[in-house]
DNA sequence: GGGACAAATGAAAGCGCTGTCAATCGACAT
DNA sequence: ATGTCGATTGACAGCGCTTTCATTTGTCCC
């Protein structure tokens, strides 16, 4: 490439990455090499030699819920223009698919780690903390964070969510979770918190399945809830597509939602505002949570290792209530009709 | 790292590489420095010296929808036991995206490219070509691959969700597509073809938009449709997010599925089985198509370059027909009850 | 016991690029 | 004319690893 263009090979690197460095002669030869050759640096050879690699790496545990869609492209949105190439790794769920995950990516010197959750295994923490570079635990928040943190208390949102159907003058609430992930498993903490704390059992009430989560669960799950608890009037699941399934099973059975079973799901997803009706969901914000991940990391790169004042944020949530729930009318219990399964 | 363990780097480099090189002393030795230093090899300067980076690169132009999940995992699947990395990059259904992503991926010097589609701009294929490494193009089939290829015909896809609505009675046929990226469109072409074949107009009976689509889009484009020809019988979506958006707003208007309207998706994910009814998709091998991609790339890079003899492989479809679909019962058609909207 | 051989280890070179510093050149001020 | 300065360019070294080849040591055999 150098010998094409008749220079030498530093001239080349500088022509390419400071431009401006460069006699406006030489640099139009070497364009012209560039394109003629199909040239492209070895990133490897180029990471190697200036200890920059542009790399920022990228935890999620799934790729199959829109959840870490918009995330992602959130990340993107503000990483990818100021030249950084983002590696994401999906580690399904695992904790030891996620060690490896931390390894392999701690392999390409990354210049920041960006991991959901905050209960990564004392090793993978080791790892995070000893590479020394920025490490941002999102969509969870926790007391003790690696680095940044910002997420929002799920525990709090599973409560909230028992909360808004008890004004409702529900008392039956179910609760269905899948894959219980450690988030699932606090916003099924905090749904069980509430209803200790009203007085309400929640026995025969709770759901759950070890297998990841689809549409078609949330029905099984809530059929065996409709089989121990009947008289069952409101259900809160843990992801929006358990809550599908759940009016789905609904719409098979002959159960009219809200006016016999009240919906709430989690995420707000965007087919929560186009079903029939439309499902209630507490909504998060993964675009801002993936935005505010990205643009610490820049500034941390960029301002050269002073750390944001705030470490840790939380984002919140809150509750979108559609169609799918509704006031409890006492008078229309009674007769619920019931299809034969 | 060497010096903490009292050897010299090239054993450390073959304790970890090939350890049968190394005498079972030393490697003891080594892998309690590796354990006690949190010492990780650097990948850059592995993969530089060794010109092997054990990476192969994935573009998919989309995160979104479920369809690539179960591609990317088989791909996974394959790749990962073997001690490849697989670098992922969402192109987001663009041209330039792709042709960047894939400069950016050829930085990397992966040993075997999959990429999505056949519609490669000229520059992405002279860069894949140009490349000397195996190219997998795969969901679609084409005539000239660049190198290797697995899919399907989408035209035909296309044509067929026709026949089998026309076989069950239905003449009127909608068809709803959004963000054409060029395989929805030789399903598109594939209505229109097969619809021309039947002497059946298609006027009135399009919906399409430029957005990308989601659940809700599919509501509102058979709405449009409705307000047209209110006499639809039945729709064929080029995706299941669009099809189960057509059930919610028949649903909303008390538009019975499938006496009234059928519907017939595209991909056969999850939801459609859980729907009410269950919804008839054109079902994919998403799975196959990956793990072919994938195993076909293995053989080549261990091999050493004799390609399978077979370098196109069309994996076909298969229609599941469902409960949205059904054969037409002429009386009932008159009678249809049409809710204010 | 000496030579042939295998096993285990290290020394040297280099992968393709970039950071640093030195060299060159013309412009400009004195 | 001489020295100074800024703008360009190249030489050199080295990033952390692996490949190749040489060296050392121990083993075996006639």
């Amino acid at each position: 490439m150098a010998r094409h263009a008749g220079v030498s090979p530093v001239t080349v690197s500088r022509a390419i990455r400071h431009p401006e460095m460069v006699s406006e002669e030489l640099r139009k030869r070497i364009d012209d090499a560039v394109l003629k050759l199909n040239y492209i640096p070895n990133h490897l050879a180029s990471a190697l030699a200036s200890t920059r690699t542009h790399i920022v790496g990228v935890i999620v545990p799934s790729l199959t819920n829109g959840v870490f869609d918009d995330y992602l492209g959130a990340i993107q949105d503000v990483l990818n223009p100021a030249g950084i190439q983002v590696l994401v790794l999906n580690v399904r769920y695992s904790e030891s698919e996620e060690e490896k995950a931390i390894e392999t990516l701690m392999g390409y010197h990354p210049e920041a780690m960006i991991v959901a959750g905050v209960d990564q295994t004392e090793r993978s923490r080791q790892l995070l903390r000893n590479s020394g570079i920025p490490v941002v635990q999102t969509m969870d928040i926790t007391e003790s964070p690696i680095d940044l943190n910002i997420g929002l208390n799920h525990d709090e949102a599973g409560a909230a969510a028992v909360r808004f159907l008890h004004a409702q003058g529900h008392r039956r609430i179910a609760h269905l979770t899948a894959r219980a992930d450690p988030r699932a498993r606090r916003r099924h903490a905090g749904y069980q918190r509430q209803m200790d704390a009203f007085g309400l059992s929640t026995k025969g009430l709770v759901g759950a399945s070890p297998r990841p989560s689809d549409v078609a669960m949330g029905g099984e799950l809530f059929a065996q809830i409709l089989a121990d608890v009947p008289e069952v009037s409101a259900v809160f699941t843990c992801n929006d597509d358990l809550a599908l399934g759940t009016l789905f099973e609904c719409q098979r059975r002959g159960i009219r939602v809200p006016e016999d079973v009240a919906i709430i799901g989690f995420n707000d997803l965007d087919f929560c505002t186009a079903a029939v009706p439309p499902l209630t969901s507490v909504s998060t914000e993964r675009r801002e949570m993936g935005t505010w991940a990205a643009r610490s990391i820049l500034e941390l790169i960029r301002g050269g290792g002073k750390r944001p004042r705030q470490p840790t944020v939380d984002v919140g949530f809150s509750i979108k209530a559609r169609g799918s729930t509704a006031a409890i009318e006492t008078r229309s219990r009674a007769k619920r009709p019931r299809a034969k399964a």
